[in-house]
This record gives structure tokens, C-alpha cells and sequence, in this order.
DNA sequence: AAAAGAGTTCATTTTGAATTGAACTCACCG
DNA sequence: CGGTGAGTTCAATTCAAAATGAACTCTTTT
């Protein structure tokens, strides 16, 4: 596949001259995955990058990917990997230059947010937390149950969250 | 409550000299929940104000919150307002002042950012999505399967986060 | 009704994350 | 081997999102 850019989002034109099916779907999961992306604070690149895969029928090689979507190919490179680390998408090595191609199962995407993004914070906050408990004692008698209230809910947001995450894996995982 | 800065960040400076148990409880807390707000995508001085907030026994004041967390008063209202249509804070009006307070159910935190962030992305893909489905008549008979299988997998993954929501919240319902 | 102060607004500025691009490494091929 | 090109790295740059702060509004107080 020839690597052509994807066309610019120009105003309405010709409405008529009937684009590319192909480019249209391209496009659309483009802008789908982005949004997507941004949603849950990661880059839009990496999200347009998943997006083009997402749509691809075959396999396509970094440079493509970088005229496709005008980004450089230190964006695409950086974004590739993160994305691979995730495990949303697959390298295909291939002689010199290997092809990516997206793994279309939404339960990978949410693994990798899960380990990679979302337990290294809960466990960080779980420790910062845990350096509190002994400070109670010093508190003042009248402040003290409020206190501890507090600390007990988030003590108890953590929790939850733990335990919800393998029934949420569960319920996503079938296909 | 007389609204005195928080200390910054020092190196160790002095181990021994006890600080306030209080400003270390409102320290982490802010930490915490600016962390979590940052991984959701939100900007983290929201993540602070609620965090100070959820530190403290008693509501407090813009000007209080501002004040304990050197930013400006713009910020602060801006942020706090945000929180407000997130159902994550309660505005007490009280005279010419008001006094905030953070609501400490993790399910309103949810709920609202379900509500005013997710539901809204995801019905604006759904119809860009849908938009794309009278095209497949115009691909190539071959490639149409390999594009057919796409679509439906984005679609299929649509309507499980639409299934999986209201058994999230249900799940963390619970106090 | 004037003064004071809480809270909002928004044009400007700041800041930090994302992107670039040029220099690099490394594997493969002739 | 030496050349070619895929892929990486990272200092410098860009840019969008967030923060600022001065001017404003509206409510309360006297």
C-alpha cells in the first residue's frame, strides 16, 4: 500500500464526488480511537496510531503509518512501542522492516491500561496512605474520629477498586 | 480555620521537629487525589481541591481552599465549580459566603465522570461509526468482509461498555 | 445607596507534555 | 566489508491546556 497522506479535514467541497470508502473508514477510527485516547489522559497520537491499525485490513510498516497520519517518525516510532508495551498492538518482524497490525479485542486495551497505568498508582497512593495511620494518635482526641473516618473511606475506595478490577476483566472478556 | 499556606515540598530539613499531623494528613491527600485525577485525564488541581477538601473535618471556604493551595482565586473557583457539576463536592451557601465540602462516596466520583465525560464520547463515536456503515456496499468485494469484521468489533465494543456501566456502578454502589 | 467582599469571567501568560528532527545504532544485503 | 535503510534516542521546539490576575458582577451589610 502506497503510503498516500490521509486528506486534510477540508470544509464541505464537493459532497458529490464520493471519497474513498477506505479513507473514510480510516479516518473516522482515527478521530474514534483519539477521542478515545484523550478520554483516559493518554496521548492522541498513539490513540490515531491504534486507529489506523484498527482499520487496516493488513499489516502496515512504521514509515506508512507516519505518512498516513503526518506525524514524524519519532511520534510514530515512540507511540508504536507504547502501544506494543500495552499489548493493544502486534509487531510482525519481516526482514529489515516489520509491520504492526492492531489487536482488536478490547479486553487487551484494558489489561494494559489496568497494569501499566492504573495498580503501579493504587498501590503508590495505597503506601502514602499507610505512612498516615500512625499519625492519628498525635491528633487531638475531638478531631480524631473524623479523621479516621476519612482516611478508613479512601482506605476503603482502594480496596474496592482492587477487587472490582478482575470481575470487570471477566465481564470483558468474552471474544 | 485560618487558612495558612501548606508547607512546600522541603528537602528533609529537620526529621525531628514534628510537623502538624493535620497539614501532613491534607499533604498526602491532595497528593493522592491529584494523581488520580491526572490518570483520568482531569486537570490535577482539581484532583487537589478535592483533596483538600476530603482532608478536611470541617467545609471550607474558596478563599480558605485557594489560599492552602497557593493557587488563584480563578483557578479555584473554576475548579470548584467543575467538581460541583461532577457531584463530587457540596456548595453550603452561608451568607455572603460558602463553604465546600467533598462528598466521600466513591460512587458519585464515578457516576459523574460517567456521566459528563464517558456517555458523551461514547454517543459521539457511536454516530460517527454508524455513518460509516452504508459504505461497506461501496468497497471491493474482497476487502469488504475484512472491513465488515472491523466495524462490527468497535460496535460490539460500544455496546459492552453500555452493558458494563450500570453493573460497575451497581458494584460499587455499597455505602 | 454606598462600601465591602465573595465569586465569576476571560484575555493573557505559563507550563509541561507531546512532537519534531537530526544524529545515532544496528541488522541486513550486495 | 561498506552501504542502505529501518528503527531509536533525546535535546530542542511547539502547542494546547491550565493557571493567572485584573476587571467585573452581584449580594450583603451598614
Amino acid at each position: 500500500m502506497p503510503a498516500t497522506p490521509l486528506p486534510e479535514k477540508k470544509r464541505p467541497a464537493r459532497r458529490t464526488a464520493a471519497p474513498l470508502p477506505e479513507a473514510a473508514f480510516e479516518q473516522t477510527l482515527v478521530e474514534v480511537f483519539s477521542e478515545l485516547a484523550d478520554l483516559f489522559g493518554n496521548p492522541r497520537s498513539h490513540g490515531q496510531i491504534y486507529g489506523i491499525l484498527f482499520a487496516s485490513p493488513e499489516p502496515l510498516t512504521m514509515d506508512a503509518i507516519a505518512a498516513r497520519l503526518r506525524i514524524s517518525k519519532g511520534s510514530a516510532s515512540q507511540g508504536l512501542r507504547a502501544l506494543e508495551s500495552l499489548g493493544a498492538i502486534e509487531r510482525e518482524p519481516n526482514g529489515r522492516c516489520s509491520a504492526y497490525s492492531a489487536r482488536l479485542e478490547l479486553k487487551v486495551l484494558i489489561a494494559g491500561f489496568v497494569r501499566q497505568r492504573l495498580l503501579p498508582r493504587l498501590s503508590s497512593s495505597q503506601s502514602l496512605l499507610a505512612e498516615l495511620q500512625p499519625l492519628l494518635a498525635e491528633l487531638p482526641a475531638t478531631r480524631r474520629p473524623d479523621y479516621r473516618l476519612r482516611l478508613d473511606r479512601v482506605a476503603k475506595w482502594h480496596r474496592r477498586a482492587l477487587q472490582f478490577l478482575p470481575i470487570a476483566q471477566q465481564f470483558l472478556k468474552s471474544k
